[in-house]
DNA sequence: CATAACTGTTGTGATTGTAGAACTAACCCG
DNA sequence: CGGGTTAGTTCTACAATCACAACAGTTATG
């Protein structure tokens, strides 16, 4: 990469009550920089879709519906999606039989959406493709790795 | 976050030439899972959208042509848009005079994407909201964030 | 020079995602 | 019970994205 012509002198945010910090260590700027080029340079939207023949709204419901059984509210938030439409992907995904809407045990009113067993197919496919790390971070020494795991292993919220 | 359901015994991949390697170290693997988590779960394409009154695509062309003047070919290539889409794009851009087309020194058939003054402000505002790490990531011991600065700059491609 | 390859554009159409109001059924609380 | 709220759905209209084919101008190649 050549020299960002970006004058960064001033990273701070005004607006948004998260990282409201006046104060960001120069080396969190340079590790965020690093980890987000990574992350979203490797991002396999295109591949995992056409693998499973999904658009990737309907993956990322897949891969989360596998974490557990949700309903269809905390799907629309956890995707940013606004209601209506999340109903219309559940539909789609359970017209193809990757899901199914099951009677919530407390709540009436509300539906868990849980993954049939070819839905679980399907997400441990897309699962594969997407958790396995870029060659470049998987051939950093074994100490750095572990380095890395530790410390990231306490930032999962 | 709960247990995940789902089996990650085999996180090799099949089809793909890049990181065709068949021995992932675990390590390699848990710390890709936290960082795709803490990036994709800090993504503020919607604020970052709504601040600057464009979709996300066109920020994007922003960013990148904040590094550097384009071709349209490199950017239809790094936001893996086909040609006519990019075309569309950066016709906007340039409608809304954040972005312009200048000829290409050698070649005339290209042409290069330039940020006008006004766009230059534009991709700092979007840079200032993008490159924000998150709190949790910017709250760690200033050693930690140092080891971690160290061993991610050697990855930057 | 003639042909082939490449860069970017135009046009058209399908697919996907977003936004809003209106509605049913179920819950909650006084 | 009755009014207010929540979960989810339907319907509508629209914006954004993607895909395909055809094209002009330029460059490269034999």
């Amino acid at each position: 990469m050549s020299a960002p012509a970006l004058d960064k002198s001033s990273a701070a945010n005004d607006g948004e009550p998260e990282d409201s910090d006046d104060l960001v260590p120069p080396a969190a700027l340079e590790a965020w920089a690093a980890m987000r080029e990574l992350v979203l340079d490797h991002e396999r939207k295109k591949e995992v879709c056409e693998a499973l023949g999904l658009s990737f709204v309907r993956v990322r419901v897949l891969l989360l519906v596998a974490q557990a059984p949700q309903t269809m509210g905390a799907i629309a938030a956890r995707l940013t999606t606004d209601p209506p439409y999340t109903t219309l992907v559940v539909d789609d995904l359970e017209r193809r039989g990757l899901v199914e809407r099951r009677a919530h045990p407390t709540d009436r009113r509300a539906k868990l959406v849980a993954l049939t067993p070819s839905g679980e197919e399907a997400a441990r496919r897309a699962d594969a493709l997407v958790s396995a790390p870029p060659t470049r971070l998987a051939a950093l020494d074994a100490d750095d790795l572990e380095v890395l795991r530790t410390i990231l292993a306490g930032l999962s919220g």
